[in-house]
DNA sequence: AAATAGATTAACAACGTTGTAATTTAAAAT
DNA sequence: ATTTTAAATTACAACGTTGTTAATCTATTT
């Protein structure tokens, strides 16, 4: 069926090893050779046989990723991105949408030469369960893995949204988010402001730490509205998510509430920009971008050998636009 | 690194070609020597090379799916199930979200077994520019490919949603959906709501053929608003996709019309119910599972050698629930 | 006890590729 | 013209697995 070197090296008139070095533009083949046997490469539309190839020399190129959950939209632009700059290294990935130690297993018959995993926040990855002789990067809670993780910092970053409110002189501050003990994920960001606030829990702040049912854009209208129904005295808010964040704005623009002129709105976020709101947003967080980097980093690290850190976690950065006023501007 | 079979066969201290055997379950080995083998197995952690295997099998049991557009949440549901399906005959399936040419040119070089294609409304699959060994499965719009394909027929889905209604006694039948030219996905279902309502364009329902300006839920909760503040004559209403039916949703709520008292909706649809809404929404349209189940036939039947029939043209399915009421019910 | 059939197991080529060693060819130096 | 040296090509083993064929072993039958 499919075409080979050997195929090639008939129609070439030559071995196929020739054919073999030829194609990997080795320098033990003369120039002449070397395009002609090119030329009938393309013409046959010669496609190397990975299965051969990865078996000789133990490495295929290509690395594995585990995503067991692929409805969620922030992993699916970091996983283009990643792509995209492994793609430049002539590194293919592959994903798999199986639970993870099957997936694992499955990437280690292929051989692939690394691993990444995205961790779900309910995962746990553990080496002392999986079995695997390629290197694994996991991406997720720190707290859920045993491998050379990446994570992000999301306590810090609502502790800095808090401080910068703070230094243009809010005091009134709320936090909308989901402040339920279920995600792991979703509690580091509450203990941020709960931290920055100097309290210890939810129930100190009744009317600043606001919570809602879930993540949506719904979630968020509903819980601005009934806060900016109630309570006049809030000039800050700050926003667990980008997709709370537009519900917010919508339930502000309905109130006829001025953003920033009489509410600052700071968005935790970690992804670019995707709407054009009537606010550009002023956001804190790590960018995708630079998320993405620094896993390709990893990844190309563990690709050459080198052992890495195990632990890397993430500063967030604070990107100010034009949503959050100092207190009292525009009185 | 990895465990051979070689490896397996010292310790047991037998040929390699009977390890071979006794981990396919041949009834060529005895059962002592085949349990015998297979615990050492267990023990060594060993994991069949699936570059080795496929390499003389020419097989490799593995489905390549090309999905260029990680982000739309519909196609992740459906990929899920057809995983699910797969993995119980022992399929393994493995995603790529390059572009398609360069992800079928991957999956040829890994030499998986087949390659289901998920269009994107965009790119068009033609065999003239695509070269491969391995047999394709495009799931998309027809009109796009040349290839085996799986597609649904949303135009009928709406005219069977305005019969329907019509049947029920409902003459004032609105549609909400994206009407512009770009989406040809979208416009099936628009040309679909003008033949059953016998126009030829938008323009000759101008109060009931109610253009949004995207998909989202907010495009659903604007156009069903102006519409439902404006036209008091409306009985019932016909929404392109499932987002714009919660947002449509949250319009009636706002304007206190009850569902499906005061005004009768019927939401194209082929994702299970997500959220738990008011109603129970009646809804029309191919059911994912029942697309999957499609898929995965047609996908094992190509494994099979079977040539598959060209285009297959899912025909949609009317599911009733609540969000209908018969014209003057409640009067 | 020898012959034979049947059941187990072992040997080995093959899959398509690469890297190394061996060979041939061409060029340079005598 | 012959040897030496370098360049270009070829031969071949190896990677881990499977399927086929050959070689054992073990009962059975005579």
């Amino acid at each position: 069926m499919g075409v080979t070197i050997k195929d090639i090296a008939k129609h070439a008139g030559v071995s196929y090893s020739t054919v073999s070095k030829a194609l990997r533009d080795s320098p033990l083949v003369k120039k002449p050779t070397k395009t002609k046997i090119m030329k009938i490469a393309q013409e046959l539309g010669y496609q190397p046989n990975v299965a051969a190839r990865s078996l000789v020399q133990k490495k295929s190129f290509t690395i594995g990723v585990v995503w067991p959950s692929v409805e969620r939209v922030a992993p699916s632009i970091l996983i283009t991105k990643i792509n995209d700059l492994l793609e430049r290294k002539s590194y293919t990935t592959l994903l798999s949408i199986n639970k993870v130690e099957s997936a694992i297993a499955t990437f280690n018959r292929f051989q692939v030469d690394a691993i990444l995993v995205f961790g779900d926040n309910k995962t746990v990855l553990s080496d002392t369960l999986i079995q695997t002789t390629v290197p694994i990067l996991y991406y997720g809670l720190k707290e859920n893995s045993t491998y050379p993780t990446i994570d992000v910092n999301r306590r810090k970053a609502i502790k800095q949204a808090v401080h910068y409110l703070q230094e243009i002189g809010h005091k009134e501050i709320a936090f909308i988010g989901d402040l339920s003990d279920n995600d792991p994920l979703q509690k580091e960001k509450a203990i941020g402001f709960f931290e920055a606030m100097n309290v210890k829990q939810a129930s100190e702040l009744p009317e600043l730490a606001i919570p809602t049912n879930g993540l949506e854009v719904h979630d968020g209208y509903h819980a601005a509205k009934t806060l900016l129904s109630n309570n006049t005295s809030v000039t800050a808010l700050i926003s667990g998510s980008y997709d709370l964040t537009r519900g917010i704005l919508r339930a502000t623009s309905e109130l006829a509430l001025h953003v920033p002129k009489d509410i600052s709105i700071i968005s935790y976020d970690n992804i670019p920009q995707a709407d054009n709101l009537e606010v550009t947003l002023s956001t804190v967080g790590v960018p995708v971008s630079r998320i993405a980097k620094q896993i390709n980093k990893a990844l190309l690290s563990i690709l050459e050998g080198h052992d890495i850190q195990d632990h890397i976690i993430l500063d967030p950065e604070l990107n100010i636009a034009n949503s959050c006023a100092p207190f009292g501007w525009y009185d």
